[in-house]
DNA sequence: GATGAATGAGGCTTCATTCAT
DNA sequence: AATGAATGAAGCCTCATTCAT
């Protein structure tokens, strides 16, 4: 017998699940998401789902980790571009274009769901904490190196920015999973808080 | 044990549950909170639980109008006694004495869990809405106040500022919830947060 | 202190729970009935209720007792009069008037439940038994005179008679209870009955 | 204790399930039967059960159309063979043979439960009637038939026949349900129907 | 590898009945 | 007598996870 299936075909199947799941937990969220939705979402069978993933907490962690490897190849590009730190914050915040107006990352409500709910979970927690340093960083890391240039004022400690404007894209999201989308006004809040940001960094406005 | 006696007993044995209730809440979260819980914590019966309540969901919102109830009185001692609306506007933010030091309402990460993954949920969404709108309109309120009345720029929209900084505090519930407590910030970030909110009212940094 | 309440009054307080009572279990069927329904509807309080009726069955009881009086006073009435025995079988069956177009018990389908569902319980069969016999008694005994006074054809044995008409009205009761109104030709089958029942007794059609 | 094997056990599983819940419901009755009740008269676990049945009401119905089609079985069987109309209605009612001693459906109480506990609710009022409905239309049929055929009178409507034939079948399950085996004289009240049809249907007394 | 039947812990809610006041 | 808060047994149902085939 000759296997029945290549190595390609188990990771299309896998990413299949992924994306069958993505759907369903984005439509139900985190907790209110069982995995007979996603079983029939993906037309796996229970024992074939359990195969990919050993609970659904796996599963939505293999989701948060593409979306993490997505977040870094577009960042990574971007750095080897060149732009001034100002653009690279700017995509970073508001994705490829870097302007507020994009579309928010409809997980995005399942996730802080994941994260609060979990909240007491020590394993969960810690993981919460890892993804917020890694985010933490990555920010840090371009004001920090931005004000190193010269590019941005240091009136503020940059990692003490970066904090704030994670706090914002959370308050942001928070605000964007509760509310109906034309209460949100995301378009003007972010333009407001980039504002800002250009003051507390010392940009000029022609950017 | 046995029944207790009249009228004010109720309201008391009501007020114990519900702070037994809080208790529990704070603990273990709002989804992971069961009704045997807070039976147990309350010392209350099944039925005797039920009897307050109708279920999780309506105790909670209990919880909820209480808080609303005791900030509105806040609010309102602060509107009487007429200092400037920036100070006003950090009273209502940080508590009485406008200082953002203040100790997170311990709650506050229930709260989101309750309206995140209720999002789905009509009845649970109307009634967050309601909430959001309440809160804007009393920062609105204040903040177009300052601006007619000079004290503040109307470079922005009061509307637009008073969403940002519903964000802002949400945001900051958000990872009050998530991240360990040292790792907030939180008296570093409102520094910030007020900076910015001065900046966008117009605000000289006397304050 | 002078008695709050004489007895007549205490009579009064019965009867209103059990005329309330009434109602509620018309509308609701004795299983889906509950204390509190009950109690609601005879404004009463919970401990009062019980006062008169130390349960649910007991209530019920106490209400069939009452129809069946009032079944024993109209025979009575009946009975000295002296119409025909076939007057009397007519007014039993259909009320009063003797005519097959009656409305029916309302509470009827009730008491079906009341038997039905407790004919597991010793207590309760035992007296749907009693109850049955002596409906069956009073049948019997006017077919039986009638066939002794020579005005009933004793071509069927009188008990027999006696426990079809039984059969034939619990039927109707039944189908009464399941059926929507219009269905059932309550009149029309009555009328069909009434005809073999003159078929069986002997009687001419003139009646 | 463990998966079975496939489709053919399944259906075997199901029907273990539904003979130990016909046991459970002849014992118990339709309302006091509980879904641990059957469970563990099936020897199945709470989940296993539900995921055969999704509660008792639909588990009942189960049960219900497998007698209806048995039933239907039956009257196909007789139609083909084309005796006398008289003979298929007295094969009807009393099974195979015709003849009015056999044994009464022993779950036919739970049946009478079922329908009239739930008299109040939409769904099950709704299906009641097109049970009977689909009852009366097969007597309905057969006594039409014969009517054309000249072999009974057409007196009576032959609807109205029908329907109370089935209100004597009723009554009589009724009474069954509720007296002692040997008070019913099911026999000879079956009888004595008999000669009410015959008379209804102007059949001569030598069948 | 895949399947899906089976498990059983765990949650929610209702309601008859009791009993201190 | 009357009140109604309190009790707790009893039912219902869901769902993550296991495991024989």
């Amino acid at each position: 017998m000759s296997p029945r299936v290549s190595k390609e075909h188990l990771k299309q199947r896998r990413a299949d699940i992924m994306e069958a799941a993505t759907k369903v937990f984005i439509e139900h969220g985190y907790e209110h998401t069982t995995m007979k939705h996603i079983m029939e979402a993906a037309g796996v069978s229970r024992g074939g789902l359990y195969q990919y993933f050993s609970n659904k907490e796996d599963l939505f962690e293999a989701l948060l980790e593409e979306g993490l490897s997505e977040e870094a190849i577009t960042t990574g590009v971007s750095l080897e571009k060149g732009g001034s730190h100002w653009t690279l914050l700017m995509q970073l915040m508001f994705g490829e274009d870097g302007n507020p107006d994009t579309e928010m990352d409809p997980l995005a409500p399942s996730k802080l769901e994941f994260f609060i709910t979990g909240r007491n979970d020590m394993r969960r927690r810690a993981y919460g904490e890892k993804r917020y340093e890694k985010g933490l960083q990555i920010y840090n890391e371009i004001i920090k190196a931005g004000q190193e240039s010269g590019e941005f004022s240091d009136h503020y400690d940059s990692e003490l920015i970066a904090r704030s404007l994670i706090t914002f894209v959370d308050g942001l999201a928070l605000d964007h999973a509760i509310l109906p989308e034309e209460k949100v006004k995301l378009k003007e809040q972010s333009a407001l808080f980039v504002d800002y940001l250009k003051m507390a960094l010392g940009v000029s406005s022609s950017s």
